[in-house]
DNA sequence: CTATTTAGTTTAGGGGGTAAACTATAAAAG
DNA sequence: CTTTTATAGTTTACCCCCTAAACTAAATAG
């Protein structure tokens, strides 16, 4: 087992840390020019459990809160997103979606959905996928992302 | 195949874009609080392939010659690394690691490799292992990454 | 010898992040 | 009810990332 978990730990690293970074270099998304991943990342947390407070955010993005602090502001410049006051605590701020926020991320996701599955189609055989489901729902799960997407 | 695909496609981007970032979040490792990720990327590269020149470093970190430039101007001021003319062609700079640049590189390697280690050694029984293998195998061979790691 | 190309640098301006210090508000303690 | 403590979020300094344009110096092409 030894040999096969040196191999397995070197290729776990490769893709996941080297080959993430390809592919976000190779999807092609015109709105990731103008927003930044993190961004997109935040508006796609509020579509799926918004409106959340900023707090939230910072924790689900596993970041400083003066991050999201920072961040919220710029999206909120560019009209991606709308905050309000919390009508029980007035220090809390909820963050929510604009339309145009929708559509951003719409597009982000139609880009990477398209440059994955195009990956896929391509290089993946039917008998082959079955395997891949099976490997990558274990990998969801060692990774404990299954808050993630419901 | 169409519903197993769009799962896949979602699990891959869950696993390689929400993954990676849990698990480089997860890794304790002393030298991350000095040294910024793509610093320690640019030793790794010059450890496998070295001496470089910031063109090919450029190329191999898929960015701008700009922020090599500015990012080996960071890691000589730490004296991680050592720049030298080419004899060849005098616009041309070498880049080789000092033995401070390797220890550091060292420490990120050792750290990374125990935390998927134990990922791995927790979470995944032995038959899985040779599935493992295949996957990222071919993972690895989709994303075209090599050139990586010989 | 001149013009073009190339290797790398510098700079402006965008983004990311942490941590400390801060303000305002809510909750807890007395 | 008042004071103290905790909390939500903001601001700022300082680090990192990046691109692109403009630049210098050296090599190459014609």
């Amino acid at each position: 087992m030894d040999k096969r978990l040196i191999e397995a730990v070197e290729l776990f690293e490769d893709v996941m840390v080297f080959g993430t970074e390809r592919v976000l270099k190779n999807v092609k998304a015109d709105v990731w020019q103008e927003y930044s991943l993190e961004q997109i990342q935040v508006l796609k947390l509020i579509s799926k459990n918004g409106p959340l407070t900023a707090g939230i955010i910072a924790d689900l993005q596993g970041v400083h809160k003066s991050a999201i602090s920072n961040r919220l502001k710029k999206l909120e410049d560019k009209d991606l997103i709308e905050i309000v006051k919390s009508e029980e605590d007035q220090r809390t701020k909820l963050v929510d979606l604009t339309d145009a926020g929708l559509n951003v991320l719409k597009e982000s996701d139609q880009a990477v959905y398209a440059y994955i599955h195009n990956l896929f189609s391509n290089h993946v055989k039917d008998d082959e996928l079955d395997n891949f489901l099976i490997m990558f729902r274990k990998i969801k799960s060692i990774l404990k992302l299954e808050g993630e997407r419901e």
